[in-house]
RNA sequence: GGGAGAUUAGCGCAGUUGGUAGAGUACCUGCCUUACAAGCAGAGGGUCAUAGGUUCGAGUCCUAUAUCUCCCACCA
């Protein structure tokens, strides 16, 4: 029996510990049940979750609570991702270690075992939230099954030429020491100066102005632009000048439309290299290779005398020597975006280095990714439309080679010999080359092998989560069965990146779509247009402090505010909210069974026409709110069952009770009619809320619906009307009743009477009265009038006199 | 420069195919009513960003404009 007020700390605590213990949320590999599959985003474990993280996760675990309700058989894993740069920089703070002084395996262990604590503190704080994930089905990137589906996955594109192997310039973060791709990168915006240098042409004729605010680059000059239309330079094309400082080298100056006409002096020098259009400008018009930056960010031999300083140094020796020898006319202060690596914040280089790639960008590469993502089902449908703007944008292949050493490494060697590739067999991943060789002689008979001390970006492993969640690397055939997933759900920012590289590899492994869905949540704003991040998670927003605050039940219910995808503001309001309804099934509940304590439920002969109507009503929102949730709507499906439970308190409970409490006046069979009417609607009510809600839910469950429903856990009820007979205009005329109920309310509140007020009579007007004469027990009693007097015509509501006592 | 989204009550939001502007909250007026005062009943409050257009009729469709957010491009 309910009592007292609602302790959800330790109520929570306690069904997350039974929901644990009894394996409720466990995925049955042998039922028969159809399966629903989630391809849960594996979290990067560095710092705290905050309600950002949680809003995500509880909205898609609303979605997987409901498919469960609905008989199905969840696949629902909890992975975390721990195998990239973030994680070997995590491990290197933390233990006070440096990573390329340990064999591989070991810093691995090591990272595991360091990582295991930030996964059991990730674990927790889900489950406190309430995710009804099953634990036992995670993962981590850097295990040994992730390691080998990721190889695995390199291995077969590496043998069907989709990863190849090439000497390209790509970025370079110097701090980290190894290359980026693309996406890593961010602007920022930072100071800097414009020097306006004078080049010397050769020919002594004179010199021509150039800005730059990277004079550092001088050395690895290979060619001066101007634009084809400046008639200013038009002449100049064709002609050679002199590097400043670097007198010996000749460049030749070039034209190119890429040359903005009014930016700096309309003159540009290419450097290799100093930004992307370097790079484009290199390979277009076929210019020399000249590295004046090393993979540490200090100037290479080829810069003289500046050889060996970091590059902000030699900028600054640079900038004295060129004004000492009058190359230096102007400097103007500037601010200009800079990309800098979005780990480090350091602006990048762009390198030239070995590195393996994956093919992503041809035009019927990109065609196919559109076609896929047609394919694919989108919530929030517009959020195709900026998959579909990045992969027209797409014009790189993938890199995915970093030169760092905390990974899944490249299963790979060449022949000292001949430097020929040889891959690992299949049959002996994971496998690290640095502490084995191939089995093999390469073709040319050599056996001397140098390995490859590259690893894997990590999204070339956290894009095959669905092969290693269905076991690819093992079971080819199950894991053809079970791609596509049905679900995978993400924040906004990684569509274009992790979403995409996902639908990628599955597309080369399994042919097909890696998901059935994908849902994109929105973010929560600390303030408007302030996303709430790990460092702007202030206490007020700290999710452990929040769960204590408010308890699982009510963070939940905050997360299903606003429609699905949309942005939201952190605020105290929807929180409160939440405890209102929260305190409100409480209540109602206690009450409603207090009803129903000697009770066996049973349907009885004859139902009154007030326990048809709310029956039906709940029928209907029981429909309104299924479309929701189908729609992957949760707010708008909650606030359907939340509307629909407030008003089966305030009109249906305010009717029942008077039945329920004085069955001598009105009868047994009324009380009946009631009670089953109460207890149909009170547990099919709360199964819907358990979707949002399920702590509470369950508590109540357990304390009464248990023993009648013999289902051991309310979250594996499933979802179902109740039955009943139709009944033509039932709602119409239930809803009339109310609100000749309303009329009664309204004229005491106008009048300042307590709701409670005698009346001497209501007279009800209306064309029919058939229905609201059935009624007329429970009007009167609802109302306190003494008489009811009907009329026929047009709907009117007339009040009598009240009854005052003294 | 290109693209996406937003603009509706004091506030944070909903408004599915065009048909009299909606709930919540706050404010106001009442009510201790045999569950709940963190409750209940009731009232007020909006030129739907602006300007045009289509239509019998526009918050909704079209075209501009403004403001805000995000993504991409630019980065010499």
């Amino acid at each position: 029996m309910l009592e007292g007020k609602y302790n959800f700390l330790e109520t929570e605590k306690k069904w997350q510990k039974f929901w644990q213990d009894e394996g409720i949320y466990k995925f049955d590999p042998k039922s028969n049940k159809p399966m629903f599959s989630i391809d849960t985003p594996p979290p990067t474990v560095s710092g705290e979750l905050h309600i950002g993280h949680i809003s995500g996760f509880s909205q898609a675990d609303m979605i997987a609570r409901y498919n469960r309700m609905q008989g199905k058989n969840l696949f629902y894993p909890l992975g975390f991702d721990n195998n990239g740069l973030p994680t070997e920089l995590l491990v290197e703070d933390k233990k006070k270690i440096r990573a390329h002084t340990l064999p591989r395996e070991e810093f691995t262990k090591i990272a595991l075992d360091l990582v295991s604590g930030y996964n059991q503190a990730y674990r927790d704080m889900m489950v406190r939230s309430g995710m009804s994930c099953d634990l036992s089905l995670g993962y981590n990137t850097i295990d040994n099954r992730s390691q080998k589906t990721s190889q695995k996955s390199f291995l077969d594109l590496a043998r069907r030429g989709i990863a190849y192997r090439e000497d390209k310039p790509s970025p370079w973060c110097c701090k980290c020491r190894t290359s980026v791709a693309g996406f890593e990168l961010e602007d920022k915006d930072l100071d800097s100066v414009f020097n306006y240098l004078n080049f010397p042409l050769a020919d002594g004729s004179g010199t021509i102005p150039i800005a730059t605010t990277r004079p550092e680059f001088l050395p690895a000059c290979v060619a001066i632009f101007v634009n084809p239309d400046d008639d200013r330079y038009k002449s100049l094309v064709g002609k050679k000048v002199r590097v400043p400082l670097f007198e010996d080298i000749e460049v030749t100056i070039l034209s190119d439309d890429k040359v903005g006409i009014d930016k700096g002096t309309g003159i540009v020098m290419c450097c290799t290299f100093g930004d992307q259009t370097d790079v484009e400008w290199w390979k277009e018009y076929n210019l020399p290779l000249k590295q004046a930056i090393d993979d540490s960010g200090s100037m290479t031999e080829i810069a003289g005398k500046y050889a060996g300083l970091k590059t902000t140094d030699a900028r600054k020796a640079i900038i004295d020597d060129l004004k000492e020898k009058g190359y230096l006319y102007n400097q103007v202060p500037i601010t200009h975006a800079v990309k800098v690596h979005e780990r480090c914040g350091k602006p990048i280089e762009f390198l030239s280095k070995k590195q393996w790639f994956i093919k992503t960008s041809t035009p019927e590469l990109k065609e196919k990714w559109l076609e896929l993502g047609d394919q694919l089902v989108w919530h929030p449908a517009e959020m195709k439309t900026r998959y579909r703007a990045w992969v027209n944008n797409l014009n790189q292949d993938w890199s995915i080679s970093r030169q760092r050493y905390f990974g899944v490494p490249f299963p790979v060697w060449y022949c000292k010999n001949c430097g020929n590739v040889i891959l690992a067999d299949e049959k002996d991943l994971p496998i690290n080359p640095l502490s084995s060789s191939p089995k093999v002689k390469c073709k040319c008979g050599s056996s001397e092998f140098i390995p490859e001390s590259d690893v894997m970006d990590t999204w070339a492993t956290s894009s095959v989560t669905p092969q290693i969640n269905m076991n690819w690397a093992d079971d080819e055939e199950y894991a053809k069965t079970h791609i596509p997933m049905d679900m995978r759900f993400a924040g906004r920012d990684i569509i274009t990146t992790w979403c995409l590289r996902t639908i990628i590899k599955s597309y080369y492994h399994q042919n097909c779509l890696p998901w059935k869905s994908l849902l994109i949540n929105g973010w929560v704003m600390a303030d408007k247009g302030i996303k709430i991040s790990k460092h702007l998670a202030n206490s007020k927003m700290k999710l452990s402090d929040l769960l204590d605050t408010y308890g699982a039940d009510v963070i939940r219910y905050w997360c299903a505010i606003g429609a699905y995808g949309r942005d939201v503001l952190f605020s105290d309001e929807g929180l409160k909210d939440g405890y209102k309804l929260l305190n409100k099934i409480w209540n109602a509940s206690k009450f409603v069974l207090s009803f129903l304590q000697d009770y066996t439920p049973k349907k009885p002969k004859k139902i009154l026409p007030m326990d048809r109507y709310i029956i039906h009503k709940f029928n209907q929102a029981y429909d309104d709110t299924r479309a929701f949730y189908d729609d992957v709507e949760m707010s708008f499906a909650k606030n359907e069952i939340e509307r629909f439970f407030w008003n089966f308190c305030d009109n249906y409970i305010e009717i029942a009770k008077n039945r329920l409490y004085k069955p001598e006046v009105y009868g047994e069979d009324a009380k009946e009619s009631a009670q089953w009417a109460c207890y149909n609607v009170l547990l099919g009510m709360l199964k819907l809320l358990a979707i949002t809600m399920p702590h509470i839910t369950e508590e109540i469950y357990q304390d009464y619906f248990v023993k009648f429903e013999k289902v051991k856990s309310i979250h594996l009820t499933t979802l179902s009307k109740i039955n009943i007979e139709d009944e033509d205009k039932i709602i119409d005329n239930g809803d009339l009743v109310i609100d000749i109920v309303s009329k009664v309310r309204q004229f005491k509140s106008e009048n300042k009477l307590s709701l409670k007020t005698e009346l001497t009579n209501i007279e009800i007007v209306n064309d029919d009265l058939d229905f609201i004469k059935d009624c007329e027990m429970d009007i009167k009693a609802v109302s306190s009038a003494k008489e009811i007097i009907y009329k026929t015509g047009e709907f009117a509501v007339n009040v009598g006199k009240p009854i005052l006592s003294e």
